[in-house]
DNA sequence: AGCACGCCGACT
DNA sequence: GTCGGCGTGCTC
């Protein structure tokens, strides 16, 4: 009798065994899907890690429903790259087999599979292509030319390279010229976005070059789409060149030659809910590894991680300066509103040097992005009598105020709100406002601007299937004035005719209790203000700030991410902070706050006993209840130098100490390894 | 993650 | 007396 040890697309621990029916012997292999029963009624669509003829001591063996296919739908580079994430992110392989594969492969339902062979419609053949080939090498600058040439070079050296290059240096060209090579060379490209980056404009670019022999894996493809990507990237005939986001490092890769990840700092690479929680950069470059291929990560603004690594001969480091085709770099003004507040000359959320600068661009034609990084109409509403503050009854967070629907909503959970008649505590009937968010940001401008239209482009307004898209098209056919949005405006858009951008208040991004407040404020400002500028006239930025002399406002101005990043370097160090400790964040989860704190509590102790002064807290996070379940996090700091195997099975050993007590059996423990 | 089993409150 | 709430434990 044979038998199956098989995953199933659950957060289970183990792996679980069944046995074989006769005449699926011959059929069945590692890498293949089965339909299984599981307990009493469910059944799932589970892959078979090991076939073998030992049979457990356990009676009630089921036998394997179905056999859905005899050639491995997941292959030996796939299986490894999911036990690495399994294993470094600490999480079961269940919920990385969820993450892995296409909605229409797990299912038992096999009609997905019918569809396999619908093909998306293509703009060139390969004759096109070919043709192209020329003109598009002429159209590389002397300074991108050379930035190819060095990143060749450096492959010689490293497998790892970092382009870092300005906004608008034309990043995107020397990609295609070198993704041409490795796909001339017979090898496949995997080139990642982040979710947000991945519009229309960079899709049709590639398309006009690379036609059929390319791909397009996104999350806003329909299942049956992205289960024929995975299939025909197993045929004879796969995909040269797949464009997609995060999950595509999961598809299965033949000979793999290049990945790209663009825009490499961005923090959508990293999946945060739920499990794996996994960074798309590092299983990138563990994908590469097994290819023995080469990994280009392009940035304006890099990741400490990935520029320490630069810096520190870990990965070679190829430097564009250089705006692309006479593009100048913005002039960034300061206009600092803690003075002009004083003064009341503010007009809302608007600097009269701001005002002015919109009406200026609006009567030459011009457009305009406003950039404030909170949506809604106010950060949360305050009773002027009491200070009472409405909050989630679900979630220990403040509720924002929109005005569009008269609601207050938990932006944490999404439960809406109706907004009080009276104050509750006080009886009271007069709200405030506190904090500006995107909907009041667009309110002013109505006031300020009537004549002008105007287009909002944030969590609220984007929601929809196609919306973000929509938005992008009718501000760049020019059918809208004025843009204002959340960092969602930010990502790697070109729009010809945006002479000013407009950043509303640089502050609370700063201000942010986070490690990383000023390395991210750094990169939002930097890739904000590079939105601004057409060609042959250099843009304008606004960037109006409370901390007008901090630093960093000065390195932003400067464009010195050097300064930044040394001075920020120091603080990382001196506080045992990543690129120079890795962080792993312990959460525990439970329904009664008393017996968690005591648990909490407890598991930090025997951290602390193997762990020293590595371990912080327990600490209740910022939203410290979600959903009715009281959260506390530890936090654990380990030297780079620690191997990653050895803390792992440390912090697992304690784990099992605690939840091996019977009053621990309803506690939930998950971690977030590197967390963001 | 489901789902069944099991032990305490307000209903016909 | 019973229907049903969800806390607890198991699934090869």
């Amino acid at each position: 009798m044979l038998y199956a040890d098989v995953i199933l697309p659950l957060p289970l621990q183990d792996t679980y065994t069944y046995a074989i029916p006769q005449d699926m012997e011959s059929g069945i292999c590692r890498g293949c899907r089965v339909v299984v029963q599981f307990g009493a009624k469910k059944v799932y669509t589970a892959i078979v890690i090991r076939v073998h003829d030992q049979r457990l001591n356990f009676d009630n063996i089921k036998y394997i429903s179905e056999l859905l296919e005899s050639t491995p739908i997941v292959n030996e580079n796939q299986l490894s790259l999911w036990n690495w994430i399994s294993s470094y992110y600490m999480c079961p392989l269940g919920d990385v087999y969820k993450a892995a594969l296409p909605g229409g492969l797990k299912p038992k339902d096999q009609n997905a599979l019918k569809e396999k062979n619908k093909r998306r419609k293509l703009k060139l053949a390969y004759e096109d292509w070919n043709a192209r080939e020329d003109e598009i090498r002429k159209n590389l600058s002397p300074a991108q030319t050379k930035a190819f040439n060095e990143i060749n070079e450096s492959f010689n050296k490293f497998n790892t390279s970092l382009l870092h290059g300005v906004t608008s240096s034309g990043k995107t060209e020397i990609y295609i010229n070198l993704i041409k090579e490795y796909i001339a060379k017979g090898k496949q490209v995997l080139y990642l976005l982040p979710e947000i980056a991945l519009t229309t404009q960079i899709t049709n670019r590639l398309e006009s070059v690379f036609g059929d022999s390319m791909c397009v894996y996104h999350s806003k493809y329909t299942d049956a789409q992205r289960v024929a990507v995975y299939q025909k990237q197993l045929s004879d005939e796969p995909f040269q060149l797949v464009l997609g986001v995060r999950s595509s490092v999961f598809l299965p890769f033949q000979n793999l030659g290049l990945v790209i990840v663009d825009e490499e700092h961005e923090q959508s690479y990293k999946q945060q809910e739920p499990a794996p929680r996994y960074h798309a950069r590092s299983a990138a470059l563990m994908l590469a590894k097994q290819f023995d291929a080469k990994t280009l990560l392009g940035t304006a603004t890099p990741s400490f991680e990935t520029y320490h690594a630069a810096r520190s001969g870990r990965f070679g480091y190829i430097q564009l300066t250089e705006r692309f085709k006479g593009m100048q770099l913005p002039e960034i003004q300061i206009v600092d509103i803690k003075t002009l507040r004083k003064q009341k000359r503010m007009l809302g959320a608007f600097s009269p040097d701001l005002v002015d600068e919109i009406r200026g661009a609006l009567s030459r034609g011009e457009q305009v992005i406003l950039f404030q990084n909170r949506r809604g109409f106010s950060h949360f509403i305050e009773c002027k009598q009491c200070g009472w503050v409405p909050r989630c009854a679900h979630c220990d967070v403040s509720l924002t105020y929109h005005k569009k629907t008269n609601q207050l909503t938990c932006h944490y959970c999404g439960y809406t709100y109706r907004l009080p008649e009276v104050c509750p505590s006080c009886e009271e009937k007069n709200f405030i406002n506190k904090g500006v968010g995107t909907e009041k940001v667009e309110d002013q401008i109505h006031e300020l601007f009537p004549e002008a239209s105007v287009l909002r482009m944030d969590l609220d307004t984007t929601r929809a299937r196609d919306s973000y898209e929509k938005i992008i098209n009718e501000f760049a056919d020019h059918k809208a004035d004025i843009l204002i949005g959340t960092q969602m405006v930010t990502k790697g858009l070109d729009f010809d005719s945006v002479s000013i951008v407009g950043i509303l208040d640089a502050d609370t991004m700063l201000n942010q209790p986070d490690f990383r407040a000023y390395e991210r404020t750094f990169q939002t400002l930097s890739q904000v203000a590079g939105r601004a500028g057409r060609k042959n006239h250099a843009g304008k930025v606004i960037l109006q700030t409370r901390s007008a002399d901090s630093s960093l406002i000065q390195q932003v101005t400067g464009n010195d991410f050097w300064g930044m990043f040394y001075d920020q370097m120091l603080q990382r160090k001196a506080f045992n902070y990543p690129p120079f400790y890795r962080l792993i964040y312990i959460y525990l989860k439970h329904r009664d706050g008393v017996l968690l704190d005591h648990l909490a509590v407890e598991m930090a102790d025997k951290l602390r006993a193997v762990f020293g002064e590595r371990v912080l807290g327990p600490d209740a996070p910022p939203v410290s209840r979600v959903q009715s379940l009281f959260i506390r996090k530890i936090m654990i700091k380990v030297e780079h130098s620690a191997s990653p195997n050895k803390v792992r099975s440390a912090i697992l050993a304690v784990q099992r100490q605690i939840l091996e007590q019977p009053i621990a059996n309803s506690l939930n423990i998950y971690y977030d390894v590197d967390p963001l």
